[in-house]
DNA sequence: ACGCTTTAGTGAACACCGTTAGCAAACACC
DNA sequence: GGTGTTTGCTAACGGTGTTCACTAAAGCGT
């Protein structure tokens, strides 16, 4: 165990370092590609390999495994997806709440309809990934994302925009774990109380279902354009949290009465 | 092209007919037990047939690939959670259309946390499955399943129990698809709004989304019990229809105040 | 400049997978 | 019994993840 010849002195990389960079990112992005392409099923590590020029077993000296790759670029996609959230969120004015909201809430389905293959990896059922690879830095990046709206929701909260229901439904051994939920997000708020979570966690879920629904196309067969419910779920989700819904702009121009 | 050893004059099925039936029934429970215990992905064609005592290559008199199977599966899985949802609705008397409801509901998630892995492919993203294969068992089956769903919802749509919204945000586009949907799906009102339709899909997807949530574990770093937030979320949804709410009955004995 | 250590990448191999083609046995019916 | 259908097999092709032994190169210290 001598001294490492990617560890410096100073804080640049070796160019060591560089080039292992280099190649790992070619191969996410190469991954990626084929994921968006083929869906999950469609990346494999030799197809990558062939891609680059190289072997199969050459990769394993940047990634631990197929599963493993995954779990790198579902890492990606959430930073990916929190950075446009979070740039959606900064495109308004810091004092327009509602606006901030409503503009990132559209942002997330936005990204969502226009990266299906990424969505369904990253908010589609746990298929592969056995219980030996870690996901901590997926974990990790969906932290972030979640950020934005933790702040937004923390703000409403603050300002009292709407009533706490009963926390009759809430067991003190659930209230124990949102409680260690909140703390482990890094909430700002010294005492978020336990009611204000389960809400957080309604509003969630419920934006997830819409936008889940619309991705996977299980309402395929009743509708096609899946914007007009997700402004109306959007509605009245907001309604809940006494949040000032506005329509979009112009996003796609249909409204009843059709223009002469 | 003579004629058939299959069909025979009367409706009795032939012998071969019924050897045929048993061995792709053994199949599908074969198919069925790998997706349960490792996942969509670990359904193989030669695994089945190892356990069969027979080759891959035989199971194409069955089935005409891997895909078309899973299909067959899927249709299988629906007829069955169809059947279990059908059948809680009936357990209780016809005319407490309330109870009902929220009994049928109840009934459909707790098939869902029952066969995650089987949920996962009804309801997940479709992912394999190419183009090629013929969904159309699966939809059939999956009409199946929603018809419980309709029927209460038309009692509940002819007793006028809640107010429907303003069909401002509905394209005549998105109402002509909605009207094709009431059609094909055998509605038995004659003339459902299409604004009826908006809110039966509004509350689908609010199921779907806490369903999916929790079947899916992507809140399992907020709370491990998931039927609290199920049944807040059921509790809001049940009343937008005018619905009466009721707690569970003894599902898990978890209430605020602790038994001495 | 030399030697030594670490790293990058290869080739062969093993064990799987889906799928097709050709062929032999079992079966049902006339 | 003869005949055509149905069934299942073997062989084969091309694809996959993963491990192991091995070579070549790059970096570092002296």
């Amino acid at each position: 165990m001598t001294k490492s010849q990617f560890a410096r002195g100073d804080g640049r990389p070796s160019r060591r370092e560089r080039v292992r960079e280099a190649t790992l990112s070619e191969i996410k992005a190469i991954a990626r590609r084929h994921l968006v392409d083929h869906g999950t099923a469609g990346v494999s590590l030799r197809a990558i390999a062939r891609e680059m020029g190289m072997t199969a077993p050459g990769l394993y000296r940047y990634v631990s495994g197929i599963d493993s790759l995954l779990i790198l670029i579902t890492a990606d996609m959430f930073t990916e997806l929190a950075d446009a959230v979070a740039e959606a969120d900064a495109s308004v004015p810091d004092r327009e709440t509602d606006l901030r909201i409503l503009t990132s809430l559209r942002a997330f389905r936005s990204w969502a309809v226009a990266h299906p293959a990424e969505f369904a990896t990253m908010f589609g059922p746990r298929a592969r990934l056995d219980p030996e690879a870690d996901p901590a830095p997926a974990l990790e990046a969906g932290r972030r994302f979640g950020a934005t709206f933790y702040t937004l929701f923390d703000r409403l909260l603050s300002e009292e925009r709407f009533p706490l229901p009963d926390g009759d439904r809430i067991t003190p051994e659930l209230a124990r774990e949102l409680r260690a939920f909140a703390d482990s997000c890094g909430f700002s708020a010294p005492h978020i109380p336990v009611e204000a979570i389960m809400v957080l966690s309604s509003c969630w879920v419920r934006l997830y279902g819409v936008v889940c629904m619309e991705v996977f196309q299980h309402l395929d067969f009743v509708m096609q354009d899946m914007e007009p419910l997700f402004e109306s779920e959007l509605q009245n989700l907001l309604a809940g949290l006494g949040v000032r819904y506005r329509p979009p702009e112009s996003s796609t121009p249909v409204t009843i009465g059709t223009p002469p």
